[in-house]
Formats: C-alpha cells, sequence, structure tokens
DNA sequence: TTTTCCATGTAACTCGTTACATGATTTC
DNA sequence: GAAATCATGTAACGAGTTACATGGAAAA
C-alpha cells in the first residue's frame, strides 16, 4: 500500500495528472522511490476505479488530454488510515544483495577487498547523488535525510570490513 | 540470483536437503533473509534442472524420503561468478516503508511523536533479537553485523527525528 | 488423542517490471 | 528530417507468497 500512500499524499496537496506525477516522482524522490510510468498508471486506474480519486479529462493547447485527478472525501479517509499505518509499523529491511557476504571467506583477501572497493565506491556515488539533490521544504526532505544517513552507516560498516580485511 | 547464491553457498559447505536448507535459514539467517519453504524447493528444483547441483533420494529410517543435493563442477563455476558478482555490485535500498515520512507534517506533532514511538519501539525490538542470535563462525557473521549496524543507524536516525518533533 | 515435526510439493494469486503501441508536438 | 517530449495505456512475463494437500512419526 505504500505506493498508493505516495500518490494519494500527492494528489491531496494539489491535483495532478499520471504524467506529472510520475515526473515528480522520479525528479525529486528519485533516491527513495522508484514508481515505473505503467505502475503509476496502473495504480491510478485502481485507486479511481475504488473510489478514492476522481478523474477528469482535460486539454491543454494541442497537447494530448490528460486526466487530472483529485482526491475524494473517502480517498481522504483511506489516506489518513494508510498514513498513520505507515508510520506506526515499521518493516524489517532485508539486505539480500549482501548475501554474497556470508561467503565471503570463499574467496581470497585480496580479491575481496577489490570487489568490495567495488562496491564502496558505488555506495559512495550514491551518497554523492542524494546529496546534491535540491532542498526541499517541510517532511519531504525527511525522507531524503533518511536515505542520507543510511548510505552513510553503509559506508562506514563498509569501511570497517575492508579495514579488517587488510 | 541472490536467493540462489545463498543455496548454492551453503551446499557448497556440504551436501543438504531442502527442509534442513530452510531450517538453517529460518534459524540463523531470519535477521537477514526471510525465504519460505515453497521458494526454496521451487529453486532447489531449477537449480537442478539447470545442472548446478545435482539430486539423490535418501531415507533416514521411517521418516519421508529427502532428496540431498550437492554443488556440482557447472555449479562450482555458477557459484564462483555469482558471488563475485554479488560482492561487487551495490544495489540502492529503497526505503518504501518510509514514505509516511514525506506526510509527516499532515498530522499533528503529538500524534506523530505517538506513531513513531512505536516504530521506534519495534525498531528496537529488531535490534534486541538481532544480537541474541547466536554468534557464528567465519564471515557469516558479518551479515549479522551488518544488521546490526543497519539498525543501529536507523534507531539513531529516528531518534533524531522523534526529538526534533518534541 | 490431538498437536507438532518431518518432508515435499502444486495451484492460484499479487505485485511490479518490461516491452511494446499510439500519436501529436516541439526541439535539435 | 530525426529525435525527444507529452500523455496514456496494454499484454506478457517474472519473482515470490499464500494457501492448500499429503502422510507418517514423534511428542504433548
Amino acid at each position: 500500500m505504500e505506493r498508493e500512500l505516495l500518490l494519494l499524499g500527492l494528489l491531496r496537496q494539489e491535483e495532478r495528472h499520471g504524467y506529472e506525477l510520475h515526473e515528480f516522482i522520479e525528479q525529486t524522490m528519485q533516491a527513495c522511490v522508484d514508481l515505473k510510468k505503467s505502475t503509476a498508471y496502473y495504480l491510478l486506474d485502481k485507486l479511481a476505479s475504488q473510489g478514492y480519486i476522481s478523474e477528469s479529462e482535460e486539454q491543454a493547447g494541442n497537447r494530448p488530454p490528460r486526466k487530472v485527478y483529485r482526491l475524494t472525501t473517502s480517498g481522504e479517509t483511506f489516506y489518513q488510515d494508510l498514513l498513520r499505518e505507515n508510520l506506526r509499523t515499521y518493516t524489517p529491511a532485508r539486505f539480500v544483495d549482501l548475501i554474497g557476504l556470508s561467503f565471503l571467506d570463499d574467496i581470497s583477501a585480496n580479491e575481496a577487498l577489490a570487489l568490495l572497493s567495488e562496491r564502496r565506491e558505488a555506495i559512495h556515488q550514491a551518497l554523492l547523488v542524494t546529496q546534491a539533490a535540491p532542498r526541499h521544504t517541510g517532511s519531504h526532505q525527511l525522507m531524503i535525510d533518511h536515505q542520507t544517513a543510511h548510505l552513510q552507516a553503509e559506508l562506514n560498516w563498509l569501511d570497517g570490513v575492508i579495514l579488517h580485511l587488510k
């Protein structure tokens, strides 16, 4: 339901059409969320059919017609519920992408060092990108701050492993 | 491919049957990986049909027959490739479960505080569980250490948010 | 005697991604 | 004239989960 929450929350601020929503998410939340265009359209359809948002066609000049969505009253209630549920409950993060670590001593320390350095570089890069993102007003910034803190922690931890290998 | 890597890596240490593998993962890696029984059986079937592991039926007393798997030569090569690929590349973690944060100022500071405290408690609990896990020999411990570091960082960060709300 | 453990599997379903299709319009 | 942008969608696929089925043996 997290993606639904995201769309509803954004539509609550102001009415928008699908393309616009996806663009916004891609540009300003790319560090934290990855929502594909087709998924966005699909979810908007679904939310509309459930009555949580209303749909109205709009034409801007010669451009293709857009479907503009706005939050309905029942959408507002739903949003409030989702938001509270989301803030309250912690879903443990599983780092499947680190499973290789369990088998680190199956390869030589030297090669391990080389591989982990590559990984370190990628994390560092991600950190720079996240930090370079334009600051936001209000709580939108919180997610970006969290991402930064997380990446920082990942770097620190990985540096510890690397140090230990040397 | 991470789950495949996990199974291959474990089978490389010693031959095992499906039930055993799943049990091991559940008991000793529960903080880091969550692999359902059916997924395990499915993956083992697949890996066997691809020739990366071999299958042999075994009977222990009156118990139901087991399928014992062991790594083949081609499985070994595959494993080595997967392992290196996994260690080298970083897949950015997306914390969908924190999307609500973006909308934190849609609710009162007091209620936000209450909700986030609940979340804090859950994280803290997860940290205790992870720390309580019996220590492992070799690099298996690394993943658990990572999980601990991550949870610690989450706690710190959340405490910052909570402090700011007060 | 009922529940739990051992041991394996199948079928249906959910969620999300990929790849593709359309078509006008503005920019290079 | 080609490419990118605006705008929406569909169909097929993939990974993984849920729920269910089986059936004997050991433990409560």
